[in-house]
DNA sequence: AATGAATGAGGCTTCATTCAT
DNA sequence: AATGAATGAAGCCTCATTCAT
């Protein structure tokens, strides 16, 4: 009674997550359409064929990517919001939190660059990053900001624009990573570039009794 | 000494600016790797071969393209860096509206972009752009923000960083705009945008009598 | 001797002409080149693997589909002259009825564009259909043809090329439904062009006393 | 003063009419599904990227051949239909001469098989040839049918119908040199065969005094 | 006997670059 | 200096066939 499965089913069930990691890891180095879907196969130790086995195309591969990696830490951002406590400051914190350790700490950091840099070729590809990340991105920062207004705690701004003022600083450090880092800036001190983004905005946020606002 | 020159000599020194506007449009709109050369030529009304007169290669005729967009406007910043007179913050003003007429309502808007987008793969290219623009863009911000610090009209922050903060909003206004546009978000109000990035960025740099800082 | 075979025993026995059905379909849907042998053994309910067990490749498929076929018609067709007694065009009449029935108006109808289009690239194929139907079909019209010259009833013409011209329109029939039938044509009315086809060979076969013959 | 032209662009001139013969050669033999358009380039004594120098893709290429080598002869015989005088048979005599001579002698005889053997699967192409040579031929011979039918030379029959029925007999032969020639049949005397057809619609069409009609 | 995962050769098409004129 | 015809390498995707289970 051996423990270890049949090698070519335990393969069938492999095969997926290991395409899908052969495939983060080279569209972030090289960008959606410079990736070589032979490349993927090989890194994943699998033929060229194999690998339409499981997914119909370049796209549908690069999609799957995007559903498997982020959109779950999307999802779990909901959930932080929705059973939040405390202050609103405190639940971007925490979202932030999330992102950064799920996102930005891992090979998926590269993808935010990589849609910046493709979406214009491959308007599908734009549009499905579109509905499933950034839209429910942006929707996860408004709630926390709308809450914090409503409560007194945050001035009263545009909240749309606002989303992008507060969400601009932490895509721009993912995209910088990946493209210009060889080259000193941000990247030198990530932990302090988010502390002052969030610091700043602790303060800008912040309603004042006898202040006039925008 | 005739006050018009031959047409024909005029045509051949006009190839190379009439070769790079064309060059910035398609690079703007396609990327790098999307763009043909033969649409480059047809777009300046000249041959295929033609271009290969004046630029190299394909490689060459984007450098080209950088080199002559943005690094005036970065000379004018340093110009209006020098002689500014009033408070910070206002010199922090005049530089974001200086690059914005300049750059963020011009062609040139679309280099930020295309420079994240092809930086990994043309590592020339890229620490060209950061010799000339980056380091140079930082130091004039990254003056502003210590002049304000000396007069103890901000508070004080890790300035590297701090720069960094200041403009990577402004970097992903334009990023967006030539990426995914075609969704909603940033672009919706660019000036709004603007407006509330600069308000935050007052209320978060103010220093105030009575308050710890970071 | 159980009167009820066991299922699975069943199975196995059916299975070559479940699957020469399926191949047939689909052949005559998209040729022979088109069709995937997935998609056959889908058809017939199978695994891709399973085909090879009865047959040895796509081409020793195509073989058994023609051989199960076309040949028993034939030989129907041989019967029905052997034992005729009337005159020759009624003959000739009989044998359109039987082909018309028996494969015009059945999936066979598509073989014979099938073999038309694909007898070049397989040239064994095409002659294994020569020999088995080609050959035969033509020796019955030309008995046909024979027995009404020898009795007066037709007019003397060379019998091999007179067979042609009067298989040639039942043969187009049955390729045009097969490819271009999506346009105008024949096709609109089969019967009629049948019966328009068997006037004019009516009148086209008939010995006229007073007339000078080619 | 050498007559010699220059190479480079009497070669330009040339390129079309010897890409479309290599074509027609290769569509002929393999059809359009299997012909490899490297190896069109390479009968042409040219590169597989100078084939897309003149014809966009495999279909375009597929077209022009028809257009410039099938359209032309039923223009002629439209042509001819147009200033006959003589009896109506005589000019079903004149159209089949015609078609017989400048595409039924030529390398273009093996067109028609080709369309029938692939329209099912390339519709694009199948619907072009119809438009453009169906239903211009099947016109043609309606005009003659209906003239004579008209004139009382021929017998009242259903005219779209006979259409077909007079046709199919001359597309069979080419059908049939183009799949089956290898085996016995039609080919072995297709100057004989045509007459014989010929022969058969004569005394079929004819009108007789004092007979019944279909 | 049956499965279906895996393979890899092969074809269409694109485009940067060259070079004869 | 200018042209534009020609090249050929490269990438996506398909599918007949194999073979371990």
């Amino acid at each position: 009674m051996p423990a270890i499965p049949a090698p070519r089913r335990r393969r069938k069930e492999a095969r997926p997550s290991e395409l899908l990691a052969a495939a983060l890891d080279l569209f972030v180095e090289k960008g959606f359409a410079a990736t070589r879907l032979e490349d993927v196969a090989t890194r994943a130790s699998v033929s060229k064929g194999t690998l339409y086995l499981y997914y119909e195309n370049k796209e549908a591969l690069f999609k799957a990517v995007i559903r498997e990696g982020i959109v779950p830490v999307i999802a779990e951002g909901e959930a932080i919001a929705a059973k939040h406590a405390g202050c609103s400051f405190e639940l971007l914190e925490k979202l932030l939190d999330n992102w950064w350790s799920k996102i930005g700490q891992t090979a998926y950091a590269g993808i935010p660059k990589l849609i910046v840099a493709e979406a214009r070729n491959f308007p599908e590809v734009a549009s499905f990053y579109y509905e499933n990340v950034i839209s429910r991105g942006r929707a996860l920062v408004g709630f926390a900001l709308q809450r914090g207004m409503a409560s007194g705690e945050f001035r009263s701004l545009d909240v749309e624009t606002t989303i992008d003022v507060v969400i601009a600083p932490i895509l721009m450090l993912l995209i910088w990573r990946h493209s210009m880092s060889c080259c000193q800036g941000i990247e030198s001190n990530p932990q302090l570039y988010l502390q002052i983004h969030m610091d700043l905005l602790r303060h800008g946020l912040r309603k004042m009794e006898k202040e006039s606002q925008v």
